[in-house]
DNA sequence: TGTACATCAGTGAACGCGCGTTCACTGATGTAC
DNA sequence: TGTACATCAGTGAACGCGCGTTCACTGATGTAC
């Protein structure tokens, strides 16, 4: 994104912000299925018929803010782990910090991670626009098991999964296996962890925990250390 | 619920149920927060407000669908239970039995499923009524696991988490925890399985898998075999 | 640097729709004697 | 068994709102010469 060199582009860019900003408070309120450009329009004085200068429909306005939320994410979990990377920290230490940013941004955006794991919006489709930025945080997390297998440092599964694999070849290209053994279930138990990752946040969020754990923060660290479990990563390394 | 007396109390029984059957197809075509009584009443060929004498608001009769929802998911699961039981399994196939009818049931009815565990409504607030029936597959499983416990059919972890536990005490007594070495643990390990069961299913029906996963339904018994590692509890058995 | 033209942001009215909820009412069903 | 009254289901109009999207238009900004 290069900066604008009009004051017309500067002023699209600033307002283009401002829009996907009360957008995201509305949708606080409202839900996604509730989100109305002319309460958007409303809330910035303009005529509703304005919004259509930045978006050509709520769709793709919807779409904006869902990119931006993956991308948000993305990026705090990134933060994350480059911290934790200077801190010294080894596999188990990153993924735990990872985990962490990924909640503590949850727990900020509430209804923009439910539009992210949430249930779909009714009659929206997302496009495939959305595909790479919502792979962010997994793209983050596989060289870290990577790394730890090739080091050595990951405790073997009790029992592997019999072969073959049930990811996706792409998938699991991209995920950089199928390993040697003893890991070469290992991506097929990263995406279980992932999804408990995914699942605690959303129990937590979705109010599944309210009044079923006495602090929801501990728990979820406790979570995590169960989760990491299944694939032989200790936290505290 | 007894039978009713009168033709009136049983047309007023049909209609009832009618009119919440017309409302989960609604549900499905737009959502909760799209869920109009006015469509319920067009499709019933009825006046918008003849529906009020069966339910005195839109979130009364979503609170209706709720309760109904989790009560059909728990009857699905105790009967894969009943079942089970019934062909000799032990814990480990009582378990599965009891998951698989769970993501059976939300593969039939996903957005039932979203309306218990997706994102919540914006507004609505679910009433005291609903915690019990959301219990019911909880409470399925918890004497499962306990029977494994005495029996000492379950691996105990490889390490046990630090005490005390992080489960309310309320929920923790309803479980039948907390249990004696070296099953200490076992209510807290039991919650992240339950969070990843759900977390699953969520997942596959949420579009998180499409793409990812060859095959979601040989996924999800993988994803349940692993998940049970936790516990320590052999799915085989 | 100044002018002519093209581009673009924003307006306001309109189209055609939807919604939840209330209320006075009619006519059928149920109940007590 | 028959009648008088009470209960209840369903109606249709109304209130006061909301929505996404289109369109012809005005006036400001940007660009090419």
């Amino acid at each position: 994104v290069s900066a604008p060199r009009t004051a017309r582009a500067l002023a699209r860019r600033e307002l283009t912000d401002t829009i996907k900003e009360v957008a995201r408070y509305e949708l606080a309120e409202h839900g996604p299925a509730g989100l109305s450009l002319r309460a958007v329009a409303r809330e910035l004085d303009m005529a509703s018929s304005a919004i259509y200068r930045y978006f050509p429909s709520r769709d793709d306005l919807l779409t904006a803010l869902l990119v931006d939320a993956y991308v948000s994410l993305g990026t705090a979990a990134e933060r994350a782990d480059a911290k934790a990377r200077k801190e010294g920290a080894g596999p188990g230490g990153r993924w735990l910090a990872v985990c962490r940013a990924a909640r503590a941004w949850a727990v900020r955006r509430p209804h923009e991670w439910a539009l992210l794991y949430g249930s779909p919006v009714p009659g929206y489709r997302a496009p495939e626009t959305t595909i790479e930025p919502a792979g962010r945080i997994p793209a983050l997390l596989a060289p870290i098991l990577l790394q730890a297998a090739e080091a050595g440092r990951l405790r073997p599964p009790p029992r592997p999964l019999p072969p073959p694999s049930l990811v996706t070849p792409t998938v699991l290209e991209l995920a950089g296996g199928p390993l040697a053994p003893p890991y070469e279930d290992l991506v097929d138990r990263a995406l279980v962890v992932w999804t408990t990752l995914v699942g605690t946040i959303s129990f937590e969020l979705f109010g599944h925990l309210h009044d079923v754990v006495t602090d929801a923060r501990s728990w979820f660290d406790r979570a995590m250390e169960v989760a990491a479990e299944a694939i032989g990563l200790d936290l505290a390394e």
